[in-house]
RNA sequence: GCCGGGUUGGCUGAGCGGUUUAGGCGGCUGCCUGCAGAGCAGCUCUACGGGGGUUCGAAUCCCUCGCCCGGCUCCA
């Protein structure tokens, strides 16, 4: 592994950058998490699995990885949806806060290494803001305490937003907000009177602060965690590209402003996720949750679904696209099937012969263009279009007698590389020794039968296994086994 | 209105001036198999949103029009 060959898009510059961490071998990583107001729906975890795709390649390239995930349980919309659902607001964001782990690990998703919540990071947040205060760079009125973004030069670089030349939006006009300029950003919301009678009653709704009772803003709760947890600078800040401007714009203004440091080194973001050729909204009603998908497709078609496209580029949503990830990625999942049953097998081929050497030829052929597409900005679209070669180049080579030793050289590399994208994680097998052995006596039984023609016994073992979930699948050299999940 | 991205065969998705106009899925045929599954071999599929232009030659460059997506203050 030598790190210093991956290429990132990065927003602030606009091109793809040479990766180069501040700590070398050390990554710091920080993602922009869910908003824990409602079941994450699978536009949510396009962003999710790219970032997981970004962890798991700098760690295939020798990185030491510290990625953290905030979640945000303090905010309009948490509010709002609690009170509607007539719940205390932790309850609710708990609630919905479980529902986006259990989602993470249906679809394979590295945990990151910490998930701070807002809500566990008041203190150092006011704290923050005061120092702000203090640099004159923000001011407290009636409802709340604003960054004044006239006092941040380079606003709005991330974006490439000219903000002198922004019309003026409907929703802009319609602010209701006591701000001296429309495009300054709250640090500290004052509750309001139906949040204070509110929170007589549940904690986690407001808090004390020298600017009287209320809420952070939505953006600080960034700022503060990942210098908490991360440091001034970080390596890479990731998330949906809807978070350009203005979240990650004022994360920068407001980080800077204080450490006087560059905040991140790459700035990476996800596009979004469409459907049936629509922008998923909850207007259009056409918001899809994994649960939905996972009943139909497997978690490493959607997995796969969203490899298919490299994580900048558009990715539509639609059942045929769905089917024909399904069918791809069972393809890859068979050579795998055959490889571990190659492992298993006993067999003579003891040579290195021109077949040997060609398969092995092939399979670093195809693992180097692997890395190489990889590493161009994580092209995971052409990273599969080497998989598929060499899957094809190994299912060939299989296809006769494998010498054991090179069969278990071609599933290493191969293994390592679906580990990097994160396939076939959750894999059958793991029987105990009994289950095998059992498993082992009954095709040993339907292969007695086979022998003596009497197919129906034979395939009401076979079927009957099947039932149980073990599928049985003969071959020249005798009966393989899965279990599947 | 302004800024950015996209528009490719039945589906998915590369190509970014000219060798076979990828790969995968699907479909078909053959081999293998008692059958099934998987695999292998072969075939099918000749497309580039519309209209102009540049060029010996364009999906690929330029112009123009259309459509889709995103951002323009709280949506991953």
């Amino acid at each position: 592994m030598t790190p210093g060959h991956l290429k990132l898009f990065d927003t602030m510059t606009r091109s793809k950058r040479p990766f180069e961490p501040l700590e070398p071998g050390e990554v710091k990583m920080y993602v922009c998490g869910p908003t824990v107001y409602g079941d994450p729906h699978i536009g949510n975890f396009k962003s999710f699995i790219s970032a997981d795709l970004l962890r798991r390649w700098l760690e295939y390239r020798g990185y030491d990885v510290v990625m953290i995930m905030n979640i945000t349980d303090i905010d309009d919309k948490t509010i709002r949806d609690s009170a509607k659902a007539g719940e205390a607001i932790k309850e609710f964001t708990q609630r919905y806060t479980r529902s986006f782990l259990r989602g993470l690990d249906l679809l394979n998703i590295r945990r990151a290494t910490a998930y701070p919540r807002a809500t566990e990071y008041i203190p150092q947040m006011i704290t923050f803001i005061q120092a702000l205060l203090d640099k004159g760079v923000a001011y407290v009125t009636g409802d709340g305490v604003y960054f004044d973004i006239d006092k941040f030069p380079d606003y709005g670089r991330l974006s490439g937003v000219d903000l002198t030349q922004t019309q003026s939006t409907e929703r802009m006009a319609k602010d209701e907000y006591d701000k001296e300029s429309a495009q300054d950003f709250a640090l500290w919301k004052k509750s309001t009177p139906e949040e204070l009678a509110r929170s007589e009653k549940e904690q986690g709704l407001a808090w004390d602060s020298p600017w009287g009772e209320g809420r952070p803003g939505w953006h600080i709760e960034c700022s503060v965690m990942t210098r908490d947890l991360l440091g001034d600078t970080l390596d890479i800040h990731a998330g949906g590209e809807d978070l350009v401007f203005p979240h990650h714009t004022n994360e920068i203004a407001q980080s800077e402003t204080l450490t006087g440091k560059q905040f991140v080194r790459y700035w990476v973001h996800i596009r979004h996720l469409m459907i049936n050729g629509k922008k998923m909204s909850k207007s259009l009603g056409n918001y899809i949750g994994f649960d939905e998908v996972l009943a139909k497709y497997s978690s490493d078609a959607f997995r796969y679904f969203y490899l298919g496209t490299q994580y900048r580029r558009p990715l539509d949503y639609t059942d045929d696209a769905m089917k024909s990830a399904e069918g791809s990625v069972k393809r890859l999942e068979n050579t795998l099937d055959l490889l571990e049953a190659a492992c298993k097998a006993s067999n003579t081929n003891l040579d290195l012969g021109p077949r040997e050497r060609k398969l092995l030829d092939e399979v670093e052929r195809h693992r180097s263009a692997f890395e190489a597409a990889m590493d161009d900005d994580l092209d995971s679209h052409t990273a599969l279009d080497s998989l598929h070669a060499m899957s094809g180049a190994i299912n060939d080579y299989l296809t006769a007698t494998p010498n054991k030793g090179v069969t278990l050289r071609a599933y290493n590399t191969y293994r390592r590389l679906l580990d990097a994208l994160g396939l076939f994680e959750k894999r059958g097998g793991g029987a105990d020794k009994l289950t095998e052995d059992l498993i082992k006596t009954l095709i040993d039984l339907r292969n007695h039968f086979r022998k003596e023609k009497n197919y129906k016994s034979a395939d009401e073992i076979r079927n009957r296994l099947a039932s149980l979930g073990v599928i049985l699948a003969d071959n020249a050299e005798g009966t393989n086994w899965k279990i599947e999940k």
